[in-house]
This record gives structure tokens, C-alpha cells and sequence, in this order.
DNA sequence: ATCGTAATCAACGAAATGGTTGATAAAGGA
DNA sequence: TCCTTTATCAACCATTTCGTTGATTACGAT
């Protein structure tokens, strides 16, 4: 059984959706409102099929949510998932950007012979 | 000639690299600072080949760089790729932000009819 | 009831990913 | 020089991803 689910699973699957630039365009167009799926694959030179496929990916990811108005079914992006990813890159970005600071203080007080 | 190094590409290879739960674990060790392959691939099961795979993973998207010291290769993370990325994301998820609360604002003032 | 529109499902192939093991290179210490 | 440590290269296999086309479902309009 796979426990799927874990914050690790939602990381893996978030990311994995941000990297592919026509996801990436998709949520770009999403930004500023939702869109069906027609509407969204319009300027795209690929399938319909294969748009729809990738709004399923972000939608598994949480990135996006799907209404319905009629045979139509909206996408909205879901913005609550794009924070919890900055949150984890930014995370150890400001632990590393520390650990620098730490050591310049260091390299700093080590003109003596032992701190 | 595939043109490389764009910045799509750039953030392909970044989310990418992301996107796996090992590399993302090699990612925090090395905001503490920097670690040899040996040193990075201890904790984990998997072989240390595949360790050092995920490490090119990271490297050929900018992610971390390496020095030498005798036959170790020491890995260091470098944290302006991971900038690049909040950055990309920060930029959509506010434009989403700023559109919700235009909708909120015309919602605000089209309150006559419901209460 | 029939037709048209919106979207997904299903089956397929090509390419990439992530792991394995075995061989190899490169540098230092005995 | 020989041996050990560190790390990568190479070939291979299983799984996943990304696109295609063709069929099918769901809903509304005529």
C-alpha cells in the first residue's frame, strides 16, 4: 500500500508539474483567471488530449482546481500549493544564505591565531 | 543544435531536479554546507553511483557546483538557482493574489440585489 | 430524438528517468 | 610500486512520461 499523500508526495508531484514549460505556461494563463480547456489549449500546437492530460497533472499536483458551468469544466489555479513549494525551496535557501554569514563572521575572527 | 540554456530550460532542469525526494534531501544537507559524494550517499540505501547521478541531476541544473580537494569532489549548493525558482513561482502566485482581490473589490460594490 | 460542443478515456510508441552491477580513472599513503 | 579511497563511466532493465489517434461520455440546443 502506498500511503500516498505524505508532504513529500505533494512536493515531488508539485515540482515534477512546474517542469515542463507548457504546464508552466498553463498555470501563467491561470494566473489571471480561470479557463476551460479549449481555452487553454488554443495557442498550443499539440492535442487537445494531451492539454487535458497536463491540466490533470496539475490538478493531481493541487495546483489547480475544476468547476463545472454546463458541458464546460473551468480550471482554477490554486495558489495555497505554489506557497508550500517557495516555502520548501526558500527554507533551506535562507538556511544556506546563514550558514555563509556564519562563516564570513568566522573567516572574520580568524585573523587571531586560535577563536 | 539544441540551443541550450535557456531560461525555460533553466527551469525545467531546475523543477526537475526538485522533483525527487533524494535530491531534495542532498539539497538540505547542503545548506548546512558542503559534503563529498561519499559523505552525501551514507544515509541513504541506494548505491553510491546512483548518488552520484542524482548529484549531475543537481549540478547540470545549476544547482550545486564543485571544487576539488586531492581525489574528493566537494559539493556546494548554490543557492541563486534556488532564488530563480521561488522567483518564477512568486511571480504567478501574486499576479493570482492581485486578481483575487479585484474580483473581491467588484464583488464588493455589486452587493445591491443579495444581501 | 438528433446534432454539436466540451472533455475525457484507451491503446499505442518513443523517449526519458532511476535504479542495478561491473569496470575504470585519479589521487595519496604504505 | 602496490594498494586503498573516491568517484565516475558504461551497459542494462523496469517504469514513467509525453505525445499521437480513435472512440466515448456528458451536456445543451434545435
Amino acid at each position: 500500500m502506498r500511503e500516498a499523500g505524505s508532504s513529500s508526495d505533494r512536493l515531488d508531484e508539485g515540482f515534477m508539474a512546474l517542469a515542463d514549460p507548457v504546464r508552466r505556461a498553463l498555470v501563467a494563463r491561470l494566473s489571471r483567471g480561470p479557463h476551460t480547456v479549449n481555452d487553454l489549449a488554443e495557442p498550443f500546437e499539440i492535442s487537445k488530449q494531451a492539454i487535458s492530460r497536463h491540466i490533470q497533472v496539475l490538478e493531481n499536483a493541487g495546483l489547480v482546481t475544476r468547476s463545472r458551468d454546463a458541458q464546460r469544466r473551468p480550471v482554477h489555479l490554486d495558489s495555497a500549493r505554489l506557497e508550500e513549494l517557495t516555502e520548501w525551496i526558500d527554507r533551506y535557501r535562507i538556511i544556506h544564505e546563514q550558514q555563509f554569514r556564519k562563516l564570513d563572521a568566522l573567516l572574520a575572527t580568524t585573523k587571531e591565531p586560535k577563536p
